[in-house]
This record gives C-alpha cells, sequence and structure tokens, in this order.
DNA sequence: ATTATCCATGCAATCGATTGCGTATTTTCC
DNA sequence: GGAAAATACGCAATCGATTGCATGGATAAT
C-alpha cells in the first residue's frame, strides 16, 4: 500500500523552477516563445517528477476535450470491432482517448447518444451510420459547431461531407462478374436498405455487371431486405429457391446471410457450388468456417478505420477544412473460395 | 446552417432566475437544502433552455471523470465485443462514458495504456488480462487511489479483488464428462497459459472430471498453449492425433481452436464424433457454423459486463468499498450440437 | 421569551491548464 | 548608435461547476 500521492501540476514545477506557470505550460507546449534552456529545463524536470497533464483541466479550458467519439451499429460485429481496434489504435498513438456508442441501428437512439456524445464535448466524431438513418440533420449539431464529422461504411448519400468507405459498386460489379465467368446465368441479390448508400451502391453494380454481360435482370430475384442478418438470410433463400424458375448463384450483401443461404441450401440438399454458387461480402472470419468455405468480398476494416481517423486528425490539425468534403476509396478485393468456384 | 451558439451554463441560468450559481447547481443536484419551488423552477428553466451540464467542468472540480476505463485484449473478438457492447450499455445507462483500451495480450502494452487511462482520470476500471499478465502491481496505481477495479473472466490469482467470472473448474467438469458420457475414454485438452487462473481452473476440472469417472489421466494429451489461436489448434490437434495412441475426445478451451480442430481431423478423414469427438468453450457464433456444428460452453459474454459494471458503479456509489474484496460467479451451461453427439 | 434547529441561499475559493496583453532584455540591421 | 524586430517571461483572467463557510429568517423546543 503506497498511499495516495496526489498529481504533480505545473505549479509545481513552476515553484521548484522559480519560473511563472505560464512558462511551463508553454514550455511544455513548445511555445516558440520560450527559450531552449528553459523548455529543456522544465521538460526534464516534469519527467523527472512524473508530472501528468491534467487533460480534464485543459479541456475545460481550450474546450477540447482530446476524444474520438464513435458511433455505430453495434460493437460485437466482426467488421465493426476491428473498425474500432484501427481507430483505437491510431488515436492512442496520437494521444487521444476514444468514446464509443451503439446506436443498435436504430435511428432513435443513434440520435440520443449523438447529444451524449456531444454533451461529453467530443474533439471529433466518426460514424458508422444505423440502417434506419435517412436524415442526417442531428449530425448538423457537431458540423456548425466546428466538429469534425466523418463517415466510414455505412455513409450518407449527400455530399458535402467527410467520407471513408470501399468502392462498393465496383466490388458488387466484380463479385456478379465472377459468378457470371462461373457460368451462372441466373443470379440473384440480397441486399439491405437501399436508403443506405452501400446497399444502393451494391445493387447498382450488380445489376450493371448483369447488363454488361447481357444477363436478364429479373426483378424477383433481387430483393433489398432490413437487416439481412441470419434468419433473413434463410428466408430470403427460401423465397428464391421456391420460384418456377430459380436462380443458380446469389451475390448477397454480407456474410451473415450468405452463411445462412449455403445452410439453407445445405438442408435442402441443392449442391454448392455446382447447382447454387454463392458469394457474399465482408470477408468475415466465418467464411473459412463454413461447409463449403464462401467467397466474398474483403473489406479493409482496420485500414478503414485508420483512414476515419486520419482524416478526423487532419481535420483538427486544421490540414482540412471542417466544413468541406473529402473522400477517401479503399480497395477491395474478391476472394475466391469453394462456394463459387465451379472451374478450374 | 444553423450556426454555433454557444452553450448555457448554471450562470446563464442563475442571471436568469435571480439566484446564485451555487443555488442552481445544488437545485440541479437535488441537494437537501434547496426548497422544492426553487428548484423546480431552476430545473424547468434548465430544460426550457436546453441546458447540458459541462461534464469537464464538473470533472475538473470533483477529480472524477464519470469515465469508465476498459482494458482487454482485443476489441474484435466475439467474447470480448460482446462484454464491451454490456458494458456500453448500462454505462450509458447510468450517465457513465466509456472509454476502451486494448493490450493485444501484451503485459507491456497492458501497463502502459493502463498509465494512459489513469492519467485521463477515469472514474472506475474493468479489465479482462492480457494473456501474459502474471503480476498485478500497475493495478496498485488505481486501487491505491481509491478508483475501483473490477477483473472480469480472465482475472488474477490473488484474493483481494473485485471478480466477475464464471466457474471454470465446473463448466470444465461438465464438459469433459459429457464426453465421457458419450463413449470417449481418451480425452485430449487444450487449454491457455497456466498462469491465468481461467485456464488453470478448467484444466483442473477437466482433470477432476477424469478422476470422477476413473479415466486416466494421460499427461501428453494436456496441452496448454501460449495463445490458443488457428494455427496453434491445428497443430495442437496434429500433435495428439499423430500419438500411438490418439484421443477420442478434445476438451478445448476456447472455439477457435476447437474449430481447428474439427477442421484437421476433417481433412484427415477422421469422423466427427464417432471417431472425435469435439467440444469447446464460448459459445462463440461459429459453433452454429461449422460443420458438423461444434459443442461448446457458454459463457454469458454481455452479462458478465453488466455484473462488471454493477460492481464497479456500487463501489463509486460507496455501496461497496474499494479496498475489500467481492466476487460474482455466473452460470455456464454445455450446449450440445453435433461434434460431440455419438449417443441419442 | 429565548435558545436551538432547520431551511434557503449567497460568497468566494477552488480544480489545473491556457492565453491575451504587457514588459524587459537581447539581437539585428542600417 | 538607435530603431525595429525578435526573444523571453510574468500577470491575471478564464473555462464551468462544486462546496465549505457564513448569513438571515422561520420553526420548534424548553
Amino acid at each position: 500500500m503506497e498511499g495516495k500521492k496526489k498529481d504533480v501540476t505545473i505549479y509545481d514545477l513552476a515553484h521548484e523552477l522559480n519560473v511563472s506557470p505560464s512558462t511551463v505550460s508553454r514550455a511544455l507546449n513548445d511555445h516558440y516563445s520560450i527559450g531552449k534552456k528553459t523548455k529543456k529545463a522544465v521538460k526534464q524536470l516534469a519527467e523527472e517528477r512524473g508530472y501528468r497533464p491534467n487533460t480534464i483541466a485543459s479541456s475545460l479550458r481550450t474546450n477540447r476535450s482530446n476524444t474520438i467519439g464513435i458511433m455505430v451499429s453495434w460493437i460485437n460485429r466482426p467488421f465493426i470491432s476491428s473498425l474500432i481496434s484501427g481507430i483505437e489504435k491510431a488515436a492512442r498513438e496520437s494521444g487521444h482517448q476514444v468514446i464509443i456508442s451503439q446506436s443498435y441501428d436504430k435511428p432513435e437512439l443513434e440520435k440520443d447518444n449523438l447529444q451524449a456524445l456531444y454533451d461529453s464535448r467530443i474533439s471529433a466524431l466518426i460514424v458508422s451510420l444505423a440502417m434506419g438513418t435517412t436524415d442526417y440533420q442531428h449530425f448538423d449539431l457537431f458540423t456548425n459547431n466546428g466538429i469534425p464529422v466523418v463517415f466510414v461504411d455505412r455513409i450518407p448519400s449527400i455530399h458535402d461531407v467527410h467520407k471513408v468507405h470501399i468502392n462498393n459498386f465496383n466490388a458488387a460489379f466484380e463479385a456478379t462478374e465472377h459468378l457470371i465467368d462461373q457460368g451462372c446465368t441466373r443470379i440473384a441479390h440480397f441486399g439491405g436498405a437501399r436508403h443506405q448508400s452501400i446497399y444502393e451502391d451494391r445493387r447498382s453494380g450488380y445489376i450493371a455487371a448483369l447488363k454488361k454481360n447481357n444477363v436478364d435482370v429479373d426483378e424477383s430475384l433481387i430483393i433489398q431486405a432490413t437487416s439481412l442478418n441470419a434468419e433473413e438470410g434463410l428466408r430470403l433463400t427460401e423465397q428464391v429457391l421456391e420460384l418456377e424458375n430459380p436462380p443458380d448463384g446469389i451475390f448477397c450483401a454480407n456474410d451473415t446471410a450468405a452463411v445462412s443461404a449455403i445452410q439453407y441450401a445445405k438442408k435442402m440438399g441443392i449442391r454448392i457450388p455446382e447447382e447454387l454458387a454463392i458469394i457474399g461480402f465482408n470477408n468475415d472470419p466465418i467464411c473459412e468456417i463454413i461447409d463449403p468455405p464462401l467467397s466474398s468480398v474483403d473489406h479493409p476494416a482496420v485500414e478503414m478505420g485508420e483512414a476515419a481517423i486520419k482524416q478526423a486528425l487532419a481535420m483538427l490539425e486544421g490540414e482540412i477544412a471542417t466544413d468541406s468534403a473529402t473522400r477517401v476509396t479503399l480497395d477491395t478485393q474478391v476472394v475466391v473460395r469453394a462456394s463459387s468456384l465451379r472451374k478450374g
């Protein structure tokens, strides 16, 4: 039991060095008007005494908390937790804290928790939208007050914001074309809510690939789900397989539902990929676990997180204007596994 | 563009009501010495003006940040992200923020990041230890300064701390006995680092079950791995299957390695569960995805998180002494699936 | 009626760091 | 040598909420 020792403050250092607290503060912050020797002396003593800046006091004065807020749908999803992991790492390395909030995919909660984040004076905000979010006014609170907002993955469909995403159109295009290359002629698509641009773009990419390759676009094979979870995956698979003219391929906008598709097809005795080729999206760990292994589109989660916080920090540094618009687009890659490999 | 409006402070409210800021502060905090009418008037005006307490100012004064720190190995693991999800929810409901830090299972990083958490004046700390952590002195920084520390899941082997965990001994005992019930006579065990009590307890439970049922304990079938990841799982499975007298069952201390065991056995043409019955631990989502579905021990992640933060909050409220010791033990359940079901 | 108790509120210091403004000293450059 | 510019530092206010101490009035107890 060492007993509590109270924290060292700049006043302690100032007193010991016979300078003013202002000088200590400026020295520690490398202010131009402080001499070299003074800076060195201050920093050395700070080190010796184990001085730790009181970030709370600093935050109060500057009205900046050095904390990055993150708003996501659910923490416990492979893609999201990897995204956060990337953000957390970069944040810590730049001396920032990270606080996390979940919307559980409910716009209402997103709004409320956003208010709470605002109240805690976060320095910047990184958001992946709730599935149901269609209007973005609750973000004005931040942008109007000069707080950087960076959207990642599930980004709004408006233009004047900062975004980090992948090229969903291309990714979907390539995934669909891959199925066509493998000989599929009737390809179903399970997507998410169309007002979410990622799902709209995946749908568009899918349709473009069909058209380019002269494959008929059959609306009965295109289903936009509301949550695209495991249960929905089963239901949708059943739905398309019961059609008079069932598909021989499925491009699914996430892996969770694609896995359900595999499971349902297997249960019905349908051979994968011979009778039904399947490709998902995200390249979640389950892709390698399921039998047959699931082809997917690799989604660079950690890198997206890093890119997002990099944008946010650049805005904090003033290198990018908060009210401008930037866009970072990361590469994806179709990962072919047995669930879609009919040739070679 | 609404333009920035500055925040409402207690001074604004005080001025408008012709009372002092002290009164406003006390009224909002339901201080006993403020009259009913005054309280009502203050609260109503606060509501009307959209007053939001400046938690930073409050933190500076009280030296409590209303922030709960979490230290875990990796965010992006199913069990951990669910744990965090549980903590985050309960924290938010009680008006606390959550900040997260990762140790990546490295004691060195755990120590450094813990210091950073301390510097940011967290009100309480919830920890699941890094795999390699064997000494716990870096937590004294918190306990000596009256900051509640609650350990969860990967808890230290010392007594005078607050813990939330499951009964690993019993869980392992039941899982092992389940394999015995299914006719296994040579059961291997893949565990983690023995200095982590959860792994030591699972080992003990396993051995106790063997002994109780008069099954020989063969040390060559018991392997304590250092990280128990997918690669190790493959390696360990290979190792035991190449023994002169290979096992007919495996009790694995996590699901990741158990899945590897299934994959390796399948590759070698070994039938599961007939020739080799397998049970894992955690009941991760992959258990239902892998073929055959993996039996496991259900680990109530969200509930553990909730229990942990409940303990922490109770300590903050002074209901439990910080320097006492408490222990919450949650129930587990063996979930039987095809990977271990030889009968019935 | 007098003292003790409770109620209701204000004053002003405090938490620790930041920063605009002012002053003093030194350097630079014609 | 003298003015301008750069360097070096201190003073004191400030950020917004909290809280120990003091005060004045009302109520209760003796």
